[in-house]
DNA sequence: CAGGCTACTGAACATATGTACAGGCGGGGT
DNA sequence: ACCCCGCCTGTACATATGTTCAGTAGCCTG
């Protein structure tokens, strides 16, 4: 499995990569530096990927390959409170902190993931899925692109967010006040009463708690 | 006056810059190619600002300046259709892409400039101004907060707003598609019924035109 | 054990890039 | 006329950085 093998030498590479292309942008990044966040010598860095844009390149497809796995789950166990927004808090931190900074410097991952979305978002508000309704709009197109970029830009906003709210929203400490707030500044004909009031009094838990999400006693993992 | 000395040498550097800040990232943007994108010698670049970083510094400042005369001006002249959106149209294009950058790459006038935008929306939410309800909310500053956010990420993912509508969204072309979309998107409680009706006629006319704002009926092109 | 393969390292190299220096050009004041 | 001063340029230099190369250690296979 790739798996066992991510443990080692390339793949903690491939992790401090998309730190610090994240931190310091895919040009602000250095070799050296993330050989030794990686912990390994610069020259293993080449050995591995051979050049700095084949480590990006792999960087771009492991974050695919963890966002298609993540939404994949997110379907088969039904899709959560918010839809998008609880998808965004599965992933893994650093790869949306990677993707965060990917959507501004510009890759062809980013690119295709975030058209992914906006078809997603689509696909979701036309066959109104459990509890989301169709929107009453001549432009769904339109509709579905600007909801994607306010859901993404709230993550590509993360740290400016956290810095005005005062706790990280990326994580479980700072999302609840998030998410509450987004619930309110969106338009209710999007979800059902009965869904937004699920995922209120959800998210109202979490932020009582300010631990980990409460999905967590349902047992899936 | 500023504006005189604005069209010579240093100002002409200045908004190359700017330009190639936004393009390339603080980082990746290099000296060379800002004086080559000005037409003057990089060496001049240096006489002018000394540093890069005071380069920076010296767009940051003047991003900032131009974004306080765009927001009185707006205020003496009556706040436009969608309030913050309407302001973001006015501002010239590269300070926006600029300041879009600016927001992931880290400044310390990014950071202050999405802070105070977040004070004048709460400030304007609290006290309903012109056409704006208080949103019925417990925790005004987060929904404040996340409003800003949604508006500054439409402009930050400009990019891919734009890639997906199949127009440029900081201009006339693709801007009303975008505004119309995120009127649908938010709630309704936001804005009175009247605003928000003459905020969507207004869109909508400059969406038939696909030209200029209607306030200058001139039609060039 | 021999051989080879893979993970890994230190040193070296070429280029890109920020920065400093010395000087030229043109205008305005004495 | 002379000189000073701001705008501007070409050149040079030190560093950062991506990349290459030769070589070592461990491990598996024959």
């Amino acid at each position: 499995m790739e798996r066992n093998e991510d443990l080692t030498g390339r793949a903690r590479i491939r992790d401090a990569a998309m730190l610090e292309f994240a931190e310091h942008g895919v040009k602000g990044a250095t070799i050296r530096g993330i050989a030794g966040a990686a912990g390994v010598s610069p020259a293993l860095v080449q050995h591995h990927f051979g050049t700095k844009e084949a480590l990006r390149q792999a960087c771009d497809e492991h974050v695919i390959a963890v966002i298609r796995e993540t939404k994949q789950e997110a379907l088969d166990g039904g899709l959560g409170d918010p839809g998008f927004l609880a998808i965004a808090m599965r992933t893994a931190l650093p790869v949306q902190r990677y993707l965060a900074r990917s959507l501004t410097d510009g890759s062809a991952a980013a690119n295709t993931l975030f058209d992914d979305a906006v078809a997603f978002s689509a696909e979701i508000l036309e066959r109104g899925t459990a509890g989301m309704n169709e929107p009453k709009t001549d432009d769904l197109h339109a509709y579905a692109t600007v909801l994607t970029a306010m859901s993404v830009g709230m993550v590509v906003l993360h740290e400016h967010l956290s810095r005005a709210l005062g706790a990280d929203t990326l994580t479980a400490e700072g999302y609840p006040r998030m998410a509450l707030a987004a619930l309110e500044v969106l338009n209710d004909d999007l979800m059902s009463p009965e869904l937004v009031e699920q995922a209120r009094a959800s998210l109202k838990s979490m932020l009582a708690a300010g631990g980990q999400p409460p999905t967590r006693s349902t047992g899936d993992r």
